[in-house]
DNA sequence: AGTTAGCACTCGGCACACGAGAGTGCTAAC
DNA sequence: GTTAGCACTCTCGTGTGCCGAGTGCTAACT
């Protein structure tokens, strides 16, 4: 629907006080509080207007407007203006990064502790999803008598480990040969593949080996399962207590849901590029019924990876989480390209 | 202070009766609960005796009698009867925590699940400090061209790994010289010596492979720092939420210190063995106020380690969770015991 | 046709009162 | 030391009345 530039105005003004005050916005506050000079029964007749199309709601008959969630939908893809971080936040978020950039994990950690630290809201971010990651190369060490540790780098370069028990006593001839032959049997394996009855005919190739291998291959099998999922780093789960408007109620919907892995995983990565803001009902979720969701996919090398998101309340700065979002998202994509190092 | 048998009784029944129902006790119900056979005057002699001896207090003159801290701190001393999980309940933790004993962290991880779910409450563990640790051994392995990884095995048969940056080109021949070099220097080394100055001194000891070790030695240093703190898991902070008698004010708090980890270590820590609950004022927290800790101390080769505990609201199940968190203390320390190894 | 002034109207929030019910403390008798 | 009886106190839910904010409507104006 097409509005006029005074319904515009107005709108926004609602919007905006709204999302200041928490308070319905009444025709006379608004006229105080923007620049428009018309009287107040003209802003009352737009008003009934935008409440009749769906934009405004009255809790009731003797209050002021408040926007709906089809109002505050209007008011970010027409009327909001992003606000980036200043020059300073910028400054104080680039160097926080560039100092955890040691790994990816690291890094997406640290993105969700600074996106939280600067909104008060919770951060989520996603490490990048590792489709088509293949088996680059295996280690086995000997970490005790009998423990040893299995480290896999895939061909996107990243590099995951597991302790494992083994009933022999571990000696470093043995994790020399137990490597060697894994390596052998697995480099260039698509971690997809690394499937139960894939490492049972791998297993049955190694003769009299076998006796050494198995716990070595459940390992790799579990970091192979563990690579492909999508880690997830949350940051200020705790301020879901102090957010504005949001009631016991909420706050256990939000943090039942962010309990699940998967579900915050698949929610955040159903959208394919750039920033997108979901608000209540939009999240498709009844436990984020009164709750708002902003995400960016982050890029590597030019292709949609992990997702950095900002989960917060109905009532929020839409323009300054949403460029807050966006500019970290782009951050950590920028120094993951430059990480990228096989 | 001594009471006699028949307040023992009334004073068992209050409690009792307020931590079923949250509502305070009146004369008639507890005679009807209980196997009393006195009037309902006697009894509300003796509540008020127990009254004014701080045991119990009214919240309003028309209601019944609730136990004070001092009340529940004399329950808990003097009439609780430890309840120990059922045959079931412990035959199912000892099969789930058997099938998490690879690692220490994985085991204490799973035990705090066990018991948050066990109780409804939030659980913690804390991994076994690491006074004394000695660096056993250091493996360094390649993990793309200018990544690396370090793992350090200590005395205590914990493992530790970090990935670093190098700004030369990894190959097979630089990580195993290096490796072979940092054993020789850094083996048998407690990790509370491995501080900057230190660490100088043995980078100034290796001549032309000083360009090499730089970034190692970081990581090194990084990791045995990381492997002296005590690590917490923490399960079923969502629960808080769904405490009873918890109120938001005592939510956030709960959330908020549970947010500093070196808080939670040192509070756990401050008592030396066995089974201890605090309740409100004695946690000595003002964020704490109105929670119970229950923690156990559980022992390695019979030696005091790491700690068990359960954080709740004021109005719990002590007996039941007492005996919850005794059983699982023990149960850890019985499986570390079988993973020694050196 | 759009804008404005005026005015009656609606409704939430607050204070207050009132009765019912639960549970007590006190007194006098056992 | 224990008990029965009774007056008392306090919470909680319900109902009433008033205030004020903000509206919708109508009629007049540009």
């Amino acid at each position: 629907m097409e509005l006029g530039e005074r319904k515009k105005k107005i709108l926004r003004a609602i919007v905006e006080g709204y999302i200041a005050t928490g308070e319905p916005v009444g025709s006379k506050t608004l006229l105080q509080e923007t620049g428009i000079s018309v009287s107040p029964a003209t802003v009352r007749n737009d008003m009934a207007d935008l409440t009749r199309d769906g934009f405004l709601y009255q809790p009731h008959t003797s209050a002021g407007r408040a926007p709906t969630q089809t109002g505050i939908r209007y008011y970010i893809d027409n009327l909001m203006e992003l606000k980036a971080p200043s020059q300073r936040a910028c400054d104080y978020i680039n160097q926080k990064l560039s100092s955890c950039a040691d790994t990816p994990e690291n890094l997406l950690r640290c993105a969700a502790e600074l996106l939280s630290d600067y909104t008060g809201f919770c951060a989520v971010t996603t490490t990048p999803p590792s489709d088509g990651a293949r088996i680059h190369r295996i280690h086995i060490l000997g970490t005790g008598r009998h423990t040893a540790m299995a480290v896999l780098v895939t061909t996107t370069g990243m590099v995951r480990s597991k302790l494992f028990r083994c009933n022999f006593v571990v000696t470093a001839e043995i994790t020399e040969v137990l490597q060697k032959v894994l390596n052998k049997a697995l480099s260039g394996v698509p971690l997809s593949e690394m499937s139960k009855p894939f490492m049972q005919t791998v297993a049955a190739s190694f003769g009299e080996l076998l006796l050494f291998t198995p716990q070595a291959l459940v390992a790799l099998m579990d970091i192979a399962q563990q690579a492909q999922e999508i880690q997830l780093c949350t940051a200020g789960q705790q301020r879901i207590l102090f957010m504005p408007d949001v009631d016991v109620h909420t706050a256990r919907g939000l943090l039942s849901f962010q309990q699940s892995s998967e579900q915050v995983a698949k929610l955040l990565f159903s959208h394919k590029n750039g920033l997108r803001t979901l608000i209540g009902t939009e999240c498709r979720h009844p436990e984020l019924l009164r709750c708002t969701l902003i995400s960016a996919r982050y890029e590597i090398q030019g292709v949609t990876a992990g997702s950095v998101a900002l989960f917060g309340p109905m009532r929020m700065d839409y323009a300054q989480c949403a460029g807050a979002v966006g500019y970290i998202a782009k951050a950590v994509g920028n120094l993951l390209d430059e990480m990228v190092d096989i």
